[in-house]
DNA sequence: CAAATTTCTGTAAAAAAATTACATCATAGG
DNA sequence: CCTATGATGTAATTTTTTTACAGAAATTTG
């Protein structure tokens, strides 16, 4: 019997993502089947096995390997996500393969912005897998104050999200995006805060000048960047950002849903940390907002 | 053999309510299978055949007739049609195909939030099938002043974010986060002004009467909200919000993932409707940042 | 550069799953 | 109360999937 384990699957990325990844790595028929899965995966989600292997040009085992290399226990899983995939994402698969200029705009736009976005959610996804997320937020509870720094459109708004974040939390945060500010504030801390420094592209000069000085004065920074990049070399743990711009210029970038996800696994891992208590902090929030006209309890909170 | 032809199936109703349908009309066997898939659509749909049956305390052939009856040529296709209807009815989106409680936390917490995000992207961009976007652009692009009103923490940050992406496409817009200026800005409009109202909740009662008061001075209002809610009955078009919270208190709302495709069709759909003359403002943007320290041209605008 | 080892991949056999054929049972109508 | 129709289960059959194994290809090592 073939005892190898199956290899740990990318358990948050989702088959089509999975199966492009396979195009790079894998051998000789396993691509060929990857491939023939992609051309046409409405085919292979009903297809019985036999008939997928024929259309690849491969034997009938290696679609039960595919399936097994993917992290699923067999055929059935994987079809069984292949076609909530397809159902889903019907306009995000094979981007190319759709003449996109048979559809109407909106349909294009639809897909185009929601496409980038699953793309960069994954591929942020599967860059953090090795990462001590449990040690950050270990830190941030920890931290007499947290200071948290982005310049830039896309960094700042990750840097004021995650205060919106953290202070639901309870806790002393302070965001700066403003380069004269950050390199203050740093100059000033208390002992035992801790900033997070946020750059899509690793060389905002105020935001790793910060980073530099709060950590002359005892402070621990966690920078969420791009990695062999100069603030990531500042810091003293790194958050890797992970990303792909696809050059289509009318398009927002889609590395911002990318760094909401850091913000947000940065967040809750925190709150998660901290446990219960904060649970109190959250019913505060949203009671001072009920007071307000929002009665809905299932909305989010703060609209 | 059976030679009865199999009914035609029911294309156009989906199959959860053609299920449905049966539990009025079928007979024992086939009523206690049915109630059984239904009360556990995740199970029917990758479970092997004779698991369902036992569960359901029917035989083998029973679900094979059941399909057949439904219309489908076999069980295998009915599994198809089930794990499609569970993937657009939003119960499982991306769900990770492993129980959590097995992984680290740091993957937990990764995996609940792309999952969460994922599936807020997905719901909306089905939402969105049937809005007339082309239009709502052509009206953002003739606008002679734009002016977006949000408030609250997820639909403030898409009023700024949105701020964001059209300046960058040289067009006069504001945004208004707080609901003083909401109501002022909007009694001073210029004539041919457009303005953008966000509202989660669609009870925001700032941004609903800032778009009734533009709207009395002869200005044209696109609403991004939930749909059948004050604000958006209050529009002239509206761009429907679709989102389902998942009652995880830890875990920041996903929500902001929808109102950020939201910002983001809009921007681009706006872009494109302006044509080829927005790359030279959305060059000029990026030449200014270039005198700073960002080099490399695949990196988005403004870090 | 050849030998050895590891990794792929297909064939064939075995196991599992789904379907068919048929017998039985229940029920509605006479 | 019997008969006829249709529903349901059992068992046999067929189809589909998976496993086991062996040969081929690729990679590493001496």
């Amino acid at each position: 019997m073939d005892t190898r384990a199956p290899a740990a699957p990318e358990r948050t990325v989702d088959i089509i993502a999975r199966l492009q990844d396979r195009l790079e790595r894998g051998r000789g028929a396993e691509i060929r089947l990857v491939e023939s899965i992609l051309a046409d995966p409405q085919f292979a989600a009903h297809a019985p096995i036999a008939q997928i292997a024929e259309r690849a040009g491969v034997s009938e085992p290696t679609i039960t390997r595919l399936a097994r290399g993917l992290g699923f226990p067999g055929t059935r899983e994987m079809r069984f996500h292949l076609a909530q995939a397809l159902a889903i994402g019907g306009a995000y698969l094979r981007e190319p393969s759709v003449p996109a200029e048979e559809l109407p705009l909106s349909a294009q736009v639809i897909a185009k912005v929601a496409s980038g976005a699953h793309a960069a959610l994954d591929l942020m996804s599967m860059g953090l897998a090795d990462v001590d997320i449990e040690g950050m937020a270990r830190q941030i509870c920890r931290a007499s104050q947290i200071l948290v720094y982005g310049t830039g459109g896309g960094s700042s708004f990750a840097a004021v999200e995650l205060q919106n974040r953290l202070f639901r939390l309870g806790l002393h945060v302070t965001a700066h995006t403003d380069p004269q500010l950050q390199r203050m504030s740093a100059s000033v801390l208390e002992p035992k805060a801790v900033v997070i420094g946020f750059s899509v592209s690793g060389q905002a000069a105020s935001v790793r000048d910060a980073v530099t000085i709060a950590r002359q004065y005892g402070a621990k920074a966690i920078v969420v960047t791009t990695p062999n990049t100069p603030l990531a070399k500042a810091g003293d743990a790194l958050l890797p950002l992970t990303f792909k711009e696809d050059g289509n210029l009318y398009k927002p970038s889609s590395t911002r849903y990318a760094l909401l996800e850091a913000v947000d696994i940065l967040a809750m891992a925190t709150a998660q940390t901290i446990g219960p208590k904060v649970l109190e902090s959250l019913r505060r929030v949203r009671h001072s907002l009920a007071s307000q006209n929002i009665r809905n309890p299932d909305l989010p909170i703060g609209d």
